[in-house]
DNA sequence: CTCCAGGTTCCGG
DNA sequence: CCGGAACATGGA
């Protein structure tokens, strides 16, 4: 890559997938540069390239990326405590090399809190255009990069103004929670040392946010292997798969089921599963 | 035009 | 506890 003042550094990373990772819905703020890409990790920018299983990583900051991809996470340890059936070998097959990301938690919240409803795409759009209008910016090689709005931000701005960024009914969920998490009311810090059940029933306090979005910041944001958001596509993998021909299968049951039969990663199998799907089951165009 | 998207909330059985 | 409907917006 040619950025010019920006040496980079080889780290060898060998279960390691950048652009499965960054594609399979975990974080939309990330851009491609070059053969790599370029995203703010807090407030710190920077361009990674994969090339097998060695990571090009802008110089200095090999520690930084280590921590943010979880480089840490133990996977053939993890894959072992996947269940052993015919949708799973094949996820993981699929996705072999996929880590969930260690999010800043605020960042996190609030993009989840945007997701409600609405495909990837948009969710990068609404990311970009909030970061944009209302996060400050910070210089990277010719351009700027923006990063994330802190709750105080958020808090102060109208919901009119919010709206611009197209976030429809969304605005008022991440400005009410900006504001809650701004007074003091609720805070993130804490709630990241409850207990799984506790956290996430803290975390529904919070307007726009329920049990799928509660259990994505577990799990992106905590580092809550077990956390098991169900949302439309893991419904659907659950329903055809694990319950097929069964009518009426409710929420209650697939919650259920997904927490006993998934095991302490049910987080992984999650994505794993969630990506697979999105990729494999076509309902609609390649992104 | 119609349908759906990494949901949440409120309301009536 | 459970099923339905409303909620904004844009792409397929």
């Amino acid at each position: 890559m040619t950025v010019p003042g920006i040496g980079l550094t080889a780290i060898e990373t060998p279960e390691f997938n950048l652009r499965l990772t960054l594609e399979s819905g975990q974080v939309f703020h990330w851009l491609r540069r070059g053969n790599g890409w370029v995203g703010l990790i807090d407030r710190h920018p920077v361009y990674l390239e994969q090339h097998s299983a060695t990571l090009l990583v802008s110089e200095g900051q090999e520690q930084l990326v280590s921590r943010y991809f979880a480089l840490d996470h133990p996977l053939e340890e993890i894959y072992a405590t996947f269940p052993d059936d015919p949708a799973m070998n094949e996820a993981l097959t699929f996705c072999r090399g996929l880590r969930l990301i260690r999010q800043p938690p605020w960042e996190c919240l609030a993009t989840f809190i945007t997701s409600a409803l609405k495909q990837m795409k948009h969710i990068q759009q609404m990311s970009h255009s909030i970061r944009r209008s209302f996060g400050t910016p910070i210089s990277w090689d010719t351009e700027f990069l923006y990063a994330y709005p802190a709750p105080g931000q958020l808090a102060a701005v109208s919901e009119t103004d919010l709206r611009t960024c197209r976030l429809g009914f969304r605005a008022k969920n991440l400005r009410g929670t900006a504001a809650m998490i701004d007074a003091g009311d609720i805070d993130l810090e804490r709630v990241s040392t409850m207990e799984d059940g506790a956290a996430i029933a803290e975390l529904c306090r919070l307007p726009g946010v329920g049990d799928k979005i509660a259990n994505c910041v577990l799990l992106f944001g905590f580092e809550r292997p077990r956390a098991f958001p169900i949302d439309v596509w893991i419904g659907r993998v659950l329903r055809e798969i694990y319950f097929k021909g069964m009518r009426k299968v409710s929420a209650a049951r697939l919650k259920q089921f997904s927490q006993e039969y998934f095991g302490p990663f049910g987080g992984y199998a999650q994505q794993y599963l969630f990506h697979h799907a999105r990729r494999t089951w076509r309902r609609r165009t390649r992104e």
